[in-house]
DNA sequence: TCATCTCGTGGAAACGATTACATGGTCGAA
DNA sequence: TTCGACCATGTAATCGTTTCCACGAGATGA
């Protein structure tokens, strides 16, 4: 590999005009500069951003810790992340999770360990103690689209409470009133809110939510055909299935798909999470939208202030209903209708 | 941050004895070792991965560029990559080229900066420069799903020709006979393949594949969409739409619907690999699928085996065709059927 | 004319680890 | 007792940058 000296050597000049002639620095003559330029690309060198960053203590890099890479919802915002990163010059790396917090706690600390300029984490739940430390020491970190209650960290999320009592509304009006839900975990924060929501939601209408009628889930797609299954076991079985993700949604397709009834005649189902497919599902599935790319962009441009030294605010962007068939015909008004 | 000479200092020992305690080196003695440890998390230090990597040139950290990640598949092959890698001791940094030769050159490059020990790339095309210099390069290389003509570099892919036969023959024996292809781009070994297999196997049969059934896509949605635009405007429209990967495939049922067609009645489709969607689009989609995770764990080890100096060899798995009904009422033998 | 300032440049010290080499001590064999 | 081998440790060089500091040469102002 040929290093700074090589060109330094090359370009008849010392290693540290070669580095301010790299580097933009104002004080080199353009002679020189024209040397180094000539020489760097006669030789075709590239800085070693390992040696460099060892100097500055700046990598460029941000570390970006996602729930499930298979899920498409965090695949979007990984984009959105990426994307902007780029545009501000900074590279992103991503670690998967798959909702596991070990692994959660296995790539934080990897990304620590490669001395990332900023983290953005979507944290499981607050058991991963590397996240915890993280959010504690003095690397800047930003949470998205979830985060750890009482952790002093910017926070972006969206807010489904208002979509989610759309929900409810659409769902009432159509005649539902045995509601269940597939939520997360609990110790998610997406995962109380969400059924928190929906609870309250209920209750407007003068509906309880039995404990019957609450699945625990994991937001992958065997929990919700598993808490699916489990619904239809019942003696008296929900009218409509809520699952709070779109993979667990994916899975109540799956049983009851397999179980040979039809959605919304037997069972209707919503989600969170819009993705493409859900427009081509066996019905188009009715579910609560939220501005994901916006998210990721934006908790890069909170990072990004955050290693510049100013301080950042944490933003709440709001989700949608968007009405499809599965929860029977629509003669809606208001929603979002496709 | 807390380095090494803290550690030495607090543990009364010199830095060179406490990199050898935490290296595991042998000559270290049991009272030097617990001093060491102690000091550590008293301080709770961390090693440098920065500083280590510039004095050993190894990151521990493999690359993996992939075409697009909002595509289904390659983020399944991103999480297989990941996690072999993560077995073998190594972290994966993802770059994501969304289809564009640009981006993949920007990530190669990026990623050859960052020094990372191999790479792992899907190339768009031949018109990479970084990518054909890093496959000339003394970095080692493997391709993953895709790769570049000509150029001498271990692959691992999965071979489609055998189940686009199976294919074929399913469609025939269905009664179709006006069979039209939309590819990727002329410019991947994957876009070129799939025709030439359709082509062939169309030739066994006693068809021809002609020019206007041929449409030229680019592995996203909205090209599928417009190829199949193209095809329901001809006066003679095919009789079954082959979208040679899951997004164009998207594309073409998005169009599909909007003329308010019914698939397979109107026009059948297939396409080419499996995602969890295609149980549950309307109606579920016939499909070819790929050994997708099999074959990210295949180039990690190619990849680790090229590091570690012993040659790799190319592989070649097989794909295989599964039965739905997006193509009509099957009365198959032979391929699986769902 | 001389002091002062600016500008371009080079020398050398960091950054935080690993590792070749040197050193002094212990121990077993001759 | 003496010599060599071995073991635990320390000293210092090294990886490839950036950047502080010093220095000489012109330019500027008094």
């Amino acid at each position: 590999m040929v290093s700074i000296k090589d060109v330094a050597e090359s370009a008849g000049l010392s290693v540290a005009t070669v580095s301010r002639a790299l580097n933009g620095h104002p004080s080199v003559s353009d002679d020189a500069r024209e040397r180094v330029l000539a020489a760097t690309d006669a030789l075709g060198y590239r800085p070693n951003v390992v040696a460099r960053s060892l100097r500055t203590h700046r990598t460029g890099t941000i570390g970006l810790v996602i729930s499930d890479v298979l899920n498409p919802y965090f695949t979007e915002l990984a984009r959105a992340v990426e994307e902007e990163a780029r545009e501000l010059g900074y590279s992103v790396i991503i670690g998967n999770a798959d909702e596991r917090a070990d692994l959660e706690d296995h790539h934080v600390r990897g990304l620590l360990d490669r001395r990332i300029d900023g983290l953005l984490v979507s944290p499981a739940d607050g058991r991963s103690p590397m996240t915890l430390e993280a959010a504690a020491g003095d690397t800047p970190v930003v949470f998205v689209d979830r985060w750890i209650t009482g952790v002093d960290v910017p926070v972006v999320r969206s807010d489904g409470r208002t979509a989610i009592a759309d929900l409810v509304d659409h769902l009432y009006a159509l005649g539902h009133r045995r509601l269940a839900i597939i939520t997360g975990p609990a110790a998610t924060t997406t995962g109380r809110e969400r059924v928190d929501a929906f609870r309250a939601a209920l209750a407007v209408h003068g509906l309880a939510l039995p404990d019957e009628y609450v699945g625990r889930g994991d937001f992958q797609a065997e929990s919700g055909r598993v808490c699916t299954e489990r619904f239809l076991n019942l003696t008296q079985p929900p009218d409509v299935v809520f699952a709070t993700d779109n993979l667990m949604a994916l899975g109540a397709l799956d049983e009851i798909g397999a179980r040979g009834l039809r959605v919304p005649d037997d069972i209707a189902l919503a989600a969170f999470d819009d993705i493409p497919w859900f427009s081509h599902t066996d019905p188009p599935i009715t579910t609560i939208a939220q501005p994901t790319a916006e998210l990721g962009r934006v908790a890069v441009r909170a990072l990004a202030d955050l290693i510049a030294g100013s301080p950042a605010s944490s933003t709440v962007l709001p989700a949608h209903l968007v009405v499809r068939r599965s929860c029977g015909e629509p003669e809606t008004k208001g929603a979002t209708r496709e």
